[in-house]
DNA sequence: AAGGTACTTGCTTGTTTCAAACAAGTAAGA
DNA sequence: TCTTACTTGTTTGAAACAAGCAAGTACCTT
């Protein structure tokens, strides 16, 4: 069921998928979509979740043992990764992602909660890194983590625009790792002039 | 009936919104909308444009004059005041720009255009800004103008996921000025150490 | 110039189709 | 017998489209 849908939004959208074809492309019966997430809604909002949990513990495995600038680095490569080889879920998840912006959608919660998450993510790394000193602890943490994040969706959002230049996805993830290193500067920085 | 449709996806979001209510929230029949625009996303289509190019007046008057990162200084507070004063046109259109990246859509076209045409007015920023000897012509600008789109657009998803918190979001506008100063570094950085 | 006719424009109303939502049912198993 | 997993029937409502109407506007004829 989790495959047909996450098929159908590929391919045709959330607009134009439709619980009838969900629960026939999977199998089923015209009626057991609806009948089991409730609404339309009701199964986007088991697509997010299904895939968002994949996700992080992707996210979680890559960034174990990894502190500061390191930990990021991890994140943003694992990212690319998941969005290269593209499997269609992380296509419907982002697809479903934008879509719940909008006033009205019960999903907002849900991707919230994904987006804090994401944040506070971003802060602890920093924070182990100012406390193995190598970040600055001056630094306004907050605002970097929200550059970061901000950064990532607009990635995203290129990517769902042209899935198809990869070449062009990876530079924007290391350009990326670039901006943090020069937001994140090294702790103590006389040091480097100490030989 | 720009501003009705306006109103109604500001309020319900693109799925709630009916063409009936739309025609009669302006005043007419339930079915003009319908005539008028042919079909949904040919209402929508309508409101991207129109909001666009009230956007694109803005950003020109602001920018006529000025190269590198004066200008996108300049365009990012006229960013930020854009959101800030929040008609909801800008909210409206983002909401759309947003769920245009959906397969199927028809306002993907329109979108894209104006993805591309901001990339360009950026790459043109710089390249003065190189011609004036402020910036290192060395630089890959492709990957900086790429990182300051996609950090736009991650700017705006979190003002309509947060619309309320104005400060943060004003912070992200500062924090994007920090990250391109660092990432385009002035020409000739030795002629900082001549007196 | 006057008056009549065709054509356009802007809008409304009627109708079809199709998806969502929900209710009621069935069959297989514990 | 009760629950679970699923199917089928039905209602409601929106989108899309067709057809119609009324108020111009242009054009043509004498």
């Amino acid at each position: 069921m989790l495959d047909a849908a996450v098929a159908l939004i590929g391919q045709r959208g959330t607009a134009g998928t439709t619980l009838k074809e969900v629960g026939e492309q999977a199998g089923y019966s015209r009626g057991l979509a609806g009948y089991r997430f409730g609404s339309k809604e009701g199964l986007f909002g088991f697509v997010v979740k299904a895939v968002g949990e994949e996700w992080l513990r992707e996210l979680t495995a890559v960034t174990r043992d990894k502190v500061g600038l390191a930990a990021i680095e991890a994140a943003l490569d694992a990212h690319a990764r998941f969005l290269a080889e593209a499997p269609e879920h992380v296509r419907a998840f982002y697809v479903l992602w934008f879509e719940a912006i909008g006033p009205r959608s019960t999903l907002k919660g849900v991707i919230e909660r994904v987006h804090e998450r994401r944040r506070r993510d971003v802060l602890e790394w920093i924070a182990r890194g100012v406390a193995a000193g190598e970040i600055d602890p001056e630094l306004d943490t907050g605002a970097v983590a929200d550059h970061f994040c901000g950064a990532i969706v607009g990635i995203v959002y290129q990517w769902l625009v042209q899935p198809v230049d990869r070449a062009r996805i990876e530079a924007m993830h290391e350009t990326l790792k670039l901006t943090m290193r020069r937001l994140l500067p090294a702790h103590l920085p006389s040091e480097e002039y100490t030989p």
